[in-house]
DNA sequence: CATGAATGAGTATTCATTCAT
DNA sequence: CATGAATGAATACTCATTCAT
């Protein structure tokens, strides 16, 4: 009925929610108030609600931005992948590169969803984590299937150590430092394929 | 006369502090309130300024303890540990465990550690996480040295991959389930060590 | 400069202004936003300002407007009544035939009068509610001096109770159902003059 | 679940209900702010909230509390009435009563009640109101069947000509001057029962 | 130790209004 | 005439904290 202008993507919204994840990313969303979003954008927290319904709107939009986003590369990933080893590395490196790319929705997303999901409004949340889910431990079987990968261990143990560890670095990461997203990549690929043993 | 109680430690006030971890961890430092924790002990919430000066030093308290804990375990682990290879298992089961005994606290720690990290009166995680990471990139420097660890990859790097992957288990980990805290061990121990790849 | 278009009687200002009646005889003034209005006429809030200076000056022109036509109804009423019995019926008959023809206006004049009549800018309220009691008194005293209306019964009390039954009929009274505004008025009438007793 | 504190009737609550009861009464519920409620209580805004969940609530609990007491009374008379005359007499006297016991509920109810009983948590205004209407019709209907009210005329509306007019007066009528509550009660009874006209 | 009433600063949100385009 | 972005003040409500009892 109310029209929601979620559609009418004008800059100044795009502005306003890369304000919103930056410092959401950074506080946490219960910590961070629409005044402190407000005051970045140069405008009175009164006004942001000309551009969105609601804090919780704002947030919503990110995230769904977000994992529509990469869905859309994992689904690309896991429909050009060769083998199932191509296809682990190029999802790993794909997601290497989001945290180069968007590192603020990536870090709300890994501060933030964990809650948000068990709130009314994020069923998304949890629908999407499952496709993601599946596009993985669906690689890691075929690996497992094919020889290539070693047949012991749970995939679904795998794929979140995996996850878990690549998205983090979001935390600790800073670009223009010893480190390029690249580097980390290539070194996370090392380790995740051949282990730390030396032969 | 205003004596902090801090030191006698009454069950009570163990008691509290559990019911605050707890509920902390689940949603997030800001988004608990003192009522929330209250209720939950079956007080008011004024009453919790019995037994604790504020908020602040209620999530302090828990922090530092588990903090405390942790690094002398660590401590006795790196003193004991014959080589680097048993050092590095010894640190991961040891975070492991510490998942089963205490996972309100690590997932508090997981969550919300970056953030208070950067506030005034935290000043002690930085510290104790610095010679935590000190601990480890040790054993896993020590590895390559002695040659039983593959020579490249910054262990800085590898280190946090490592540490990120094995506590955010606590973000999913459920007891009772299919995995128990030793059989998620054991299986990132496997990767760890050897990698993904079949040989 | 700033020209008041109030003078400018556009089509466009009166759809607007009955819109604004409606909604704020249902929901009340403070409760009906520029918003609900602009809405409603579908334009912007904003645009509202295009036609009228503020809310408030829509609504005294809603009561103005209704106060003017009602009076002049009761002015032609009075002047050319041949005795006091006829003289109350064509007032009653006037006021059922009002809430057939405006019971926006009614309603919202029943719901808010006596409350914006202590605002500023409301004066008008009171003069012109004074001159019709005056206009309701006069008939019922030629009644009383007339000897065809019982003399006792302060005729000031009297007005009110006839006042406030008929108007509230606008609360209640659908178009449409059982009753017609006629019949009502017909019914009203046999009460006020004969009362609820059987001879 | 949380509880509410509706039952445990402090002083407190009842002085706060009472200013709030009149500060409607006088402006209508959405143009009195809570804030107005705890100055004139001389607290801050916020402390309200110790006493009641909501604003809402408290108008909740001024309207179900009016209601019942009025329903206990209006159940007792048409349990007593010896002849539908009397019974209405009790009926409209008792209504008087009111007025002049507890004005400032009767005046929110008169002002507030249609709008809120369309709204959420208000159900019990309209199953309360049909309860009094079926009581008030059901006096007058007994006493067209008796022959001692005239037969013709629909007595739902003829209760609520009664109604409108009975409640109405108390926007108009002040304690102190001309007239009294009794004083007003016998007026319209004897206007009710033998109308205007002279025989 | 706990209650219950209160504070005071803050939170998200609403709303009448303005104004450049 | 209308839009769309913004203002600024207000609104209901929350929350950590205090304190007399």
């Amino acid at each position: 009925m109310t029209k929601t202008k979620q559609e009418q993507s004008s800059e100044r919204r795009e502005e306003i929610l890369g304000i919103a994840a930056r410092l959401i990313a950074q506080r946490g969303y219960s910590a961070t108030t629409v005044r402190d979003i407000a005051e970045e954008a140069g405008i009175l927290s009164g006004s942001l609600y000309h551009h969105f319904a609601s804090k919780e709107a704002m947030i919503q939009e990110i995230l769904h931005g977000f994992m529509d986003r990469l869905l859309t590369r994992y689904d690309e990933i896991a429909a050009n992948a060769t083998d199932p080893r191509a296809g682990i590395d190029a999802l790993i490196e794909c997601a290497f590169e989001t945290i180069g790319r968007e590192p603020s929705a990536v870090g709300l997303y890994q501060n933030e969803a964990a809650f948000l999901a068990t709130q009314p409004g994020f069923e998304f949340l949890v629908a999407e984590s499952e496709r993601i889910e599946t596009i993985w431990i669906g690689q890691l079987r075929a690996g497992q299937s094919a020889g290539v990968f070693r047949p012991e261990g749970d995939p679904a143990v795998t794929y979140r150590f995996i996850r878990d560890a690549v998205w983090s670095t979001v935390r600790w990461y800073r670009p223009g430092g010893r480190h390029t997203v690249e580097s980390m990549s290539t070194q996370f690929l090392a380790l995740v394929h051949s282990g730390l043993d030396a032969d």
